[in-house]
DNA sequence: TTGTAGGCGTTATCAT
DNA sequence: ATGATAACGCCTACAA
């Protein structure tokens, strides 16, 4: 026999409103009714249906979380610092891994908006501008994480990719490198990475060798296959940033097969401080974000959206921080 | 105005029954019917709600998964291999770390019963039987993964953990290796490997010196904590197998720490085959799960007993394999 | 072949 | 302070 409202009230001798407001801390009844009520939903473990109660209009205590790849360590740490907020508020959350894909992502959208969920955190690099824009006509609460989209009026939490991509450059610069390759993504972030490896060259009077930036996906082979490429450059570059860790991997990796030593013949800079760039040998230099806070805030600006309907978007930005470890060094001679 | 199936009727021209009818596939419609309502769904991007439609007996297209930590590269590996199937089945995840902490789990259960998921995937390692009972108990559709619950009658999806530890020992032994330490968790599927351990030590004659065997979490700083110990033992052992890749990294850093040089003085073994494995120094030599394959088959069995609901619960055993690498060497002299 | 109506478990609006 | 009752959007006998 199937536990609802019903029994609940039944067994307390009241009605199912009364049951209801209960649980809703809604209306006004009296401390002994309330006990009362609160003791049998005890004693029958009784719990009500989130699917029952989303169909009458308040939501279904879910979100949807669009990731590129919940597989690769970055968004996987993302991953989890979402959920862990997001379960202490008692939503779940759906994960979705979009590779990108724009085809992928329309099919996750329409699950998701199938699904009822409350609300969408869109984690970097979502492909499909037009599908933002439905959603926002359909007011579905969006957040964007670790991406902006500067032509719409969207809630986001973002680290500075421009301070991030300056940092590390500084890095490698006041080491005394001034052949400098880099690899990075072309996305937004990967622009700001980009714009600020050309502003710190220009401000230290280098001028940029265009035959010295690559282009590709965050993936340990595309990591290794350009960085190959550069490291066959005529004019072989004495310092490599990578805009993130996993493409600086690939790099070590590429480096390693060509029996150049890092960092003395070479110095790797990454990006993300993911668990990997503590495992590698040596260990990865790179830019840290603070990923755990940057995933609570997130949830905490989709939930006041929620439950608010917040109509003032704000962009949170938050400031990307230098990790020394073992793959840069000082440029000799 | 909201877009229901009354809607789609109205501008159909026919009533909701039939429209419902021409979305789940049942009763019988005219070819001409039929299509008139799926053009109107079409035009009007009708699309209907799980919401509705799981209130009705029909299920809310939802699973969830209880893993570790998606953070762990194994379990985020697991985790997208899962996604993928699903999606591909119009099914959402739902994403629960439990840190296999007991109240974790609990918490994770009960929202999941709350949403009312149509089943459940219990990625190792499960600490509390009795939640488990409890939701064999309510008939809710589970499938174990990477885990098995000998005493209980449950479908699952695990590699040969005995012959994944023999493999992996017959590897060092080959290899003359005979003052093996070994690392381990302390759950099913790493007593199963330490069985193997001793099984395989005794098949080639030699004694298992208990001091040679720890047990501890699946994390970094757990293998490095653990595999100085090992490398601080009087005896020190000249090849260590470390139960999981996570692990594995721990040792190695150890020996790096300790100025101990792999594979010369210190052969590895890991376990799992994740991406770590794969950017180590020297690349680690592990045992291989076939992830994806799981993945997909756990996702399978739990449809099936979803949709059909399978009173014959089977267990499906997959095959681990080696996979050599450069941690593991000869044991010289 | 198609339509009518009752039910799924909650919430919320009125009465009482 | 409490209770009866109409939604919510869909499914499914049962009628027509």
């Amino acid at each position: 026999m199937k536990l609802t409202i019903y029994t609940v009230a039944q067994e307390a001798g009241v009605s199912i409103a009364t049951v209801s407001k209960v649980i809703n801390n809604t209306g006004r009844i009296s401390e002994k009714t309330r006990q009362k009520v609160l003791k049998t939903m005890e004693r029958l473990n009784y719990h009500p249906s989130t699917v029952a109660s989303a169909l009458t209009g308040k939501g279904t205590k879910n979100i949807g979380l669009l990731v590129p790849d919940v597989a690769n360590p970055f968004f996987a740490e993302i991953t989890r610092s979402i959920e862990d907020y997001s379960n202490s508020l008692d939503y779940g959350v759906m994960i979705c891994s979009t590779d990108n894909k724009s085809e992928r992502e329309r099919k996750y959208v329409s699950l998701l908006l199938r699904q009822k969920i409350d609300g969408i955190i869109l984690a970097s690099n979502f492909q499909n501008e037009e599908l933002i824009q439905e959603l926002l006509d359909k007011k579905v609460p969006i957040v964007l994480l670790a991406q902006e989209v500067p032509s719409m009026s969207i809630a986001s939490v973002t680290i500075d990719d421009f301070k991030g991509g300056s940092i590390a450059m500084q890095h490698l610069l006041s080491l005394g490198h001034r052949n400098i390759g880099i690899i990075t993504e072309n996305n937004r972030s990967g622009k700001k990475r980009l714009h600020a490896y050309r502003q710190m060259l220009e401000e230290y009077g280098v001028e940029v060798d265009e035959s010295y930036i690559m282009k590709c996906e965050a993936s340990i082979s595309d990591g290794a296959y350009y960085g190959e490429k550069l490291l066959r450059h005529p004019s072989r570059p004495t310092a490599i940033f990578a805009c993130n860790d996993m493409i600086a991997l690939g790099v070590m990796t590429a480096a390693r097969n060509a029996g150049i030593s890092i960092p003395d013949e070479l110095s790797v800079i990454g990006f993300d401080n993911t668990i990997m760039s503590t495992v590698t040998v040596p260990l990865l230099t790179t830019v840290s974000q603070p990923i755990r806070e940057m995933g609570r805030k997130t949830v905490q600006l989709l939930m006041e959206d929620i439950e608010k309907g917040d109509a003032f978007k704000q962009s949170i930005l938050y400031s990307p921080e230098l990790v020394v470890r073992q793959s840069t060094a000082l440029q000799k001679q």
